[in-house]
DNA sequence: ATAATTCCTACCATTCCGATAGGGATTATA
DNA sequence: TATAATCCCTATCGGAATGGTAGGAATTAT
């Protein structure tokens, strides 16, 4: 029940490029040393992103990574869906799950399952780029405040 | 973010162990006939039970396994903790975890995982092993009745 | 004594995770 | 046009976790 490495670089790495929202793009190494990434791997995650549609790429010097929407139109969920594959505690209740368990009708536990599926996916989807960004502003304004006194 | 095989094996166990309650206990050889488990596979999970303190066993011939509490003191959030080890989506914010993360203080995305481990852990506690049974029985009944017609 | 059980410990094969690595394609700029 | 800085594609790899398997000891009812 633990969320991937590449799940919370991945993560992080979205919402860096969304602070950077509407400027120059930003580069997976520059990303990579800012938040103690190794840098191959993140090249990896950014790809990931790119094929999930989150983030669109500028090749060549002075390259980078922009968002591919606004950063109120991304949320967690659609984050951690494209790095981690799906947000579900069981194959069963997978959202790509074709193959009906031949158990299904006899069984009582799938709909717990769905139920813990239901409430991480609510939870995530309910949290945009946009409000990472405002919240983390809001902690580095207190910060620097703190530093002050 | 998936719930192990010896996570979901353990829960059927409890749920059918509870379903005994106040009987004969009841035997690892027979649950795993029954649900199709490995038996040696069960016999490892149902000692990580009895070290949680959720069962207790008869050794010996007509030996088994019986609640150490009552169904209704059980919740599927105790039977988790003790077979998939701690119910989080991410180390720094596990019940066990003592360590700070360094990144802490200007961390933003502690919180999501706190919400997401805080929903996930009110569900799971909220479900008993006698909730479990009667939704089990009233399942059964409902496709005997079926069956009839 | 025997059979049925739990219990303890070790081992093992496979898969997944978290990278690392080499080199190619593209692009700004000097 | 050469160069440096990027992203991009593919392969590989070590270590840990997962999902078992296995041998045999201890306990107990019959």
């Amino acid at each position: 029940m633990k969320i991937s490495a590449k799940g919370e670089y991945g993560i992080i790495a979205l919402i860096d490029v969304a602070n950077y929202y509407g400027g120059e793009p930003i580069q997976a190494k520059s990303i990579a040393n800012r938040y103690n990434i190794p840098e191959r791997f993140l090249e990896q995650i950014m790809t990931t992103l790119k094929k999930a549609g989150l983030v669109k790429s500028i090749r060549g010097s002075h390259g980078g990574y922009q968002l591919a929407k606004t950063p109120w139109e991304i949320t967690l969920g659609d984050a951690l869906k494209a790095l981690d594959g799906d947000i579900s505690p069981m194959y069963c209740v997978s959202e790509n799950n074709k193959e009906q368990c031949s158990k299904e009708r006899l069984c009582t536990i799938k709909d717990v399952w769905e139920e813990i599926r239901g409430c991480i996916q609510k939870t995530l989807s309910s949290i945009t780029l946009k409000d990472m960004c405002n919240k983390k502003m809001e902690r580095e304004m207190k910060a620097a405040h703190m530093y002050f006194i």
